[in-house]
DNA sequence: ACACGTGTCATTGCGCAATG
DNA sequence: CATTGCGCAATGACACGTGT
């Protein structure tokens, strides 16, 4: 079924990813020619449309009609759900029918080799007097540390893209120092647990991860019994990671980093100017200071 | 006083690509 | 070639200035 966005999001939005979902939505469609037609012409106005072909061309999606007549459902219609959060992580809504004839909403949450179930915001982990603390110690120290190591390492700034440096693993470490010591004081554990493992979905979802040339399905979420959230540790994983552990058992990690690079130049890479004022220029390139506590990845462990 | 545009921050979604 | 640190896009809330 398409709502009345549904043909404008598959032309222009470009979130990333969005080409496996229009994809796999295209083809969820071939039991409704007249829709699928219309989809392709949508598909048709993208910039990236030989991508989305491609991937249509690769994709069956006999894997999930299979995996619902084992459940006894059998499938009717399939919506775009990118970027809806009332129906859960799915980015595709399936109706499907069931032996008695009553409707049930499965959905899919469509990936590309990544392991991120969910992006959560680190106020929900520390406190606000933390995060000023971190903050003032991020322009007074970090940024000043980083430009020096970046300048020695890398040469001009326009040489910095995507360049790592250890300092943004020092300024790391000390936010994970702050995460583990007030994860005593967290509250509302249950409710957090529950938003990490999407445990309370709307709607029942499967996970289809897409991998070169085809896609894993998944029918049974990895998740934990959220109601023993307060059981649950925290220690620092790898480099960047706080990593969750239930009964010893490492349930789920969580990198934390900074949204968009430890410092964000002011011109995004269309070129187009961010923001009036900036934090700094170097080498005739404006900056802004980057977000370390938004948008950090959680992932289930397998 | 209030609507409206502009700018910024915070939140959430997601994969890419440097690195070893 | 897998890890894992780095980065891009959309959107809602809110503050603030300007015009009516």
């Amino acid at each position: 079924m398409l709502y009345n966005h549904t043909l404008n999001d598959i032309s222009t939005n470009t979130n990333t990813g969005v080409e496996f979902e229009i994809a796999l939505f295209y083809k969820l469609l071939s039991n409704k020619p007249a829709e699928q037609h219309q989809v392709k012409l949508a598909i048709d106005r993208r910039h990236d449309r030989k991508k989305v072909e491609e991937i249509i061309n690769y994709t069956s999606t006999e894997k999930i009609i299979r995996a619902l007549n084992a459940r006894g459902l059998t499938y009717k219609d399939a919506s775009f759900e990118t970027q809806n959060d009332e129906v859960g992580p799915a980015d595709v809504v399936m109706i499907t029918v069931d032996k008695t004839g009553k409707e049930e909403k499965i959905g899919l949450s469509i990936k590309y080799s990544n392991t991120c179930t969910l992006n959560v915001t680190g106020r929900k982990f520390i406190t606000d007097a933390q995060i000023s603390a971190l903050k003032d110690k991020y322009a007074r120290k970090y940024v000043p540390a980083y430009r020096e190591y970046m300048k020695k390492e890398y040469g001009d700034a326009e040489n910095w893209h995507r360049k790592k440096s250890p300092v943004t693993d020092q300024m790391i470490d000390e936010i994970r120092d702050a995460v583990l010591a007030n994860w005593p004081n967290v509250e509302n554990k249950v409710a957090l647990m529950q938003n990490l493992f999407h445990a309370a979905s709307p709607i029942e979802f499967w996970v289809v991860n897409y991998g070169r040339g085809g896609y894993d399905l998944k029918t049974v979420p990895s998740t934990i019994d959220v109601r023993r959230a307060k059981d649950v540790e925290v220690r620092k994983y790898q480099t960047s990671y706080i990593a969750f552990y239930l009964d010893n058992v490492r349930v789920g990690h969580m990198q934390v980093k900074f949204n968009n690079g430890f410092i964000e130049s002011n011109f995004n890479h269309k070129g187009l100017r961010k923001k009036q004022s900036c934090d700094f220029v170097e080498d005739g390139l404006e900056f802004n200071y980057g977000q370390p506590f938004g948008s950090w990845n959680f992932s289930v462990e397998d």
